[in-house]
DNA sequence: TTCTTGACCTTATAAATTTCAGGTATATAA
DNA sequence: TTATATACCTGAAATTTATAAGGTCAAGAA
């Protein structure tokens, strides 16, 4: 028989604490003492001993007198560094509903605000619009979706856009032919607006993201 | 009453369903018929049988005479499919400041909630604190700022935790070593804490990230 | 109306599980 | 040598847990 050294484990110990930790792997959750027993061909009390070793030594933990309770502490080599990179959080005003016909940017509709990772949005200027509608569905923005939008006048080829028509918000993407502009819906059963030489055609911003709270 | 739809779940259903979800999430284990019962308040053989209704609905498994073996197979609560922009926010109850000597998971000390990016936090249920006093300073912990914490009963060697030492919170960095238990300040002006016997001592979840608000 | 189903309940029982008490044997440290 | 710790054992409690059997009540379908 093999000494404990230290706070080492023994033979015995090791093994015990494998087959736990192999039983959990293969069924999802923890033996019994007397099934550790079985497969180590000792008895319950045997296993029993080593559990309250390996308590002891903090390899495991149980909770008294409930059943299937062994929880697998020290994960054997796994010595991962606590890296806890800090969240910086950008406050985004979220103003309104994109299918509202009220002028969006008055103080009235603030909804609230929404705290950002601003690793996911980056630098700028920002607020956030509530979706109303399936016109953007196969974009992967749904009724009830928030989006959040960059500030910005000019937008490219193929940008998801905030836009003002009429005075009306809208979100859609947009498309930027030879001479032609056109805002696209991500759903058929809406058609492509034509643009193009539209004076009341504003493009509030550029969508960054959408938004799903849990 | 609602009657259940095709192979849908019932309200009832879908409530223990979710309470064996929360009871293994924080556990680590599954609950028993009889946790489940008090937990909804109706009797052990009701939770019986809606365990076997969300078995043949293919909802969990079950070893048959096996204690705490329900193993949960439809991930209930993501249901719908996000693009990869998309941000998933989780919902993070502030419940208190860390130097408080009040119970801390009182909802009088709810201080309000942040949205957190589930990419940063990972799953799993979580709680924010706001940290009082310069103990952590030397681990980028400030006075002021906002911790996140995953609830879990167990932590690793080396893990920051938030515990309850005489029903007062504390976030001190955890140190396991032969057969000790200690919670390390990080800052040389304190000094470390034994709680290796004391009953006293709950680890009440592991520091995942801290949080800034710009 | 009657029938079926879901969601409860009370009362039991049989197993499954943890936990206690008290031994034996062997190895290592003092 | 003697003490101490580990690893086993036999034999029982004492609890926990799963599971059975049978009944009530309400809602919706036939």
């Amino acid at each position: 028989m093999k000494t404990s050294n230290r706070n080492e484990l023994t033979e015995s110990q090791a093994k015990v604490l494998k087959t736990i930790n192999d039983f959990i792997t293969e069924n999802g959750y923890s033996p019994t003492a007397k099934e550790i027993a079985e497969i180590l061909h000792i008895t319950q009390t045997s296993v029993f001993e080593q559990l309250e070793r390996l308590e002891k030594k903090r390899y495991i933990t149980r909770q008294k007198g409930a059943a299937r309770t062994i929880g697998i502490l020290n994960t054997v080599v796994d010595e991962k560094p606590v890296k806890s990179e800090s969240v910086k959080l950008v406050k985004v005003p979220v103003i309104g509903t994109i299918a509202a016909g009220a002028p969006i940017f008055a103080d009235e509709n603030m909804e609230g605000e929404i705290l950002v990772d601003e690793s996911n949005i980056g630098k700028g200027r920002f607020f956030a619009l509530r979706v109303r509608g399936d016109s953007m569905i196969n974009a992967g923005i749904n009724n009830g979706d928030l989006v959040i939008i960059k500030r910005q006048p000019l937008a490219e080829n193929g940008d998801i856009i905030a836009a003002l028509i009429d005075n009306e918000a809208t979100l859609k993407r947009l498309s930027l032919t030879n001479d032609e502009v056109f805002l696209l819906p991500e759903n058929e059963k809406y058609s492509p607006i034509n643009v193009t030489c539209r004076e009341d055609f504003k493009i509030l911003g550029k969508m960054v993201t959408t938004v799903t709270v849990l």
